[in-house]
DNA sequence: CAGCGTATGATCATCATACAATGTGATCGT
DNA sequence: ACGATCACATTGTATGATGATCATACGCTG
């Protein structure tokens, strides 16, 4: 690290409202804050400890961000996300992530091709640990992916989507099979990857988004059914 | 329209903040408010005649879909689109209208195909009419495609992307040929819908608006070179 | 004149408070 | 049981105050 970056000091106190916005943000997507919970702006003043005004302007934002539902004159609500929403989100990240793999193979370096192979192992490494760790490290799997594909607003978008389809995921890996069919998928993509292959690598990273999707619903589905 | 429309009584007073929001949104997409420009709390209050909350919430919200940039402690700007922002909105926007072009195809109504081959037809008489009307023209041309494609979060998320752009684009279909060239990828669309054929009409859609966006870049570079 | 520190003004960030508008549920009289 | 009415909770909007931060101008010193 060169002396300008050691220097420099933070320039991000932090605004209050950010920070608001960030723990609101991380509550939804831990589902502290169920789907269709009220979020009743004095409440939130009380738990968080600073005014209303600041608490409104974060919840704008979540608002424009789709992670809140503003009903005039009612209050405000954690989104609530239909299975026909949750279906066009699909198909929507399965297109971005379809882009992601293309891109990932047109501009990743050496380095970032190497961390998405070990990011596959950590996937499968976690698998065994149960749902929880490898959603986690299917995470980091995809933070490799975007980050090497280099492009921001691709991954901004992404991680919206991602946040407002994980409001209805609760049960994205809790069909027997899925993960060994999911990491098969993901194999594919590093796969592609190594071949330097990239329609390759953006079909099969639109097909696993799009088969995640599926494989949720399924499992919505037997839920309702049964 | 059945009953149930016709009785529904339209539940929206339009919260003051909303309208300011709108009228923001629309001021910068009419390039009245040129990116870059400040947009300071004081005069927006004396300008709308509303309170600096309300205004605040509005700028809160323009912030997250991308329109303005918000400097703590300095202030609001008009965001403005660098030249590589711009390439990679660009392609993000050709992944989602790939996607468009495959969800007219596999889900619009005959009506929805009548009405975009009709829309084509109407951009063919404004290309005559000079950019601005052809510009118009293939606003409403993509309504009707997104539209047809029956994806809610797929259109609104490509009205933003398009909004971003649009900060940028003064000089899209100022290039020679361009608007015949653009009109010719647009008859491809058309042609691929009316085939059936789901994988040429995202590829086709998909190719235009990477197209559209190189043309914009090279008119930037000439401009920006000459 | 270059460099430094200070004064000053503009603007934002946050807060507290107030009041109006609206929606919600309880109460009451019949 | 039914409808009117009232009380309460919550949001929507406005206002004023205070502190923080930034940009600029100014003047001092060497």
């Amino acid at each position: 690290m060169g002396i300008a970056e050691s220097l420099r000091v933070e320039r991000a106190p932090a605004p209050i409202r950010s920070r608001v916005l960030d723990n609101l943000r991380q509550a939804i997507l831990e589902h502290k804050l169920a789907p269709g919970q009220r979020l009743i702006e004095r409440e939130l003043v009380e738990l968080t400890g600073v005014s209303r005004t600041s608490i409104r302007e974060a919840l704008r934002e979540l608002a424009a961000e789709g992670l809140v539902t503003t009903i005039p004159n009612k209050g405000t609500v954690v989104a609530e996300v239909s299975v026909k929403e949750a279906r066009q989100l699909y198909q929507v990240r399965s297109a971005l992530e379809g882009l992601a793999g293309r891109l990932f193979v047109e501009n990743a370096s050496p380095a970032q091709r190497r961390a998405l192979a070990s990011a596959l192992r950590g996937v499968e490494r976690a698998a065994a640990k149960g749902p929880a760790a490898m959603l986690a490290a299917k995470d980091k799997f995809y933070d490799v992916l975007f980050e090497g594909g280099g492009n921001e607003a691709l991954r901004s978008m992404a991680g919206t989507l991602h946040a407002r389809v994980n409001l209805l995921r609760s049960m994205s890996l809790t069909r027997p099979g899925r993960p060994a069919e999911s990491l098969a998928e993901l194999g594919e993509i590093v796969a592609a990857v190594a071949a330097n292959d990239a329609d390759a690598a953006a079909k099969a990273c639109s097909h696993h988004a799009e088969s995640a999707g599926m494989a949720g619903f399924s499992a919505l589905a037997e839920q309702a059914g049964g």
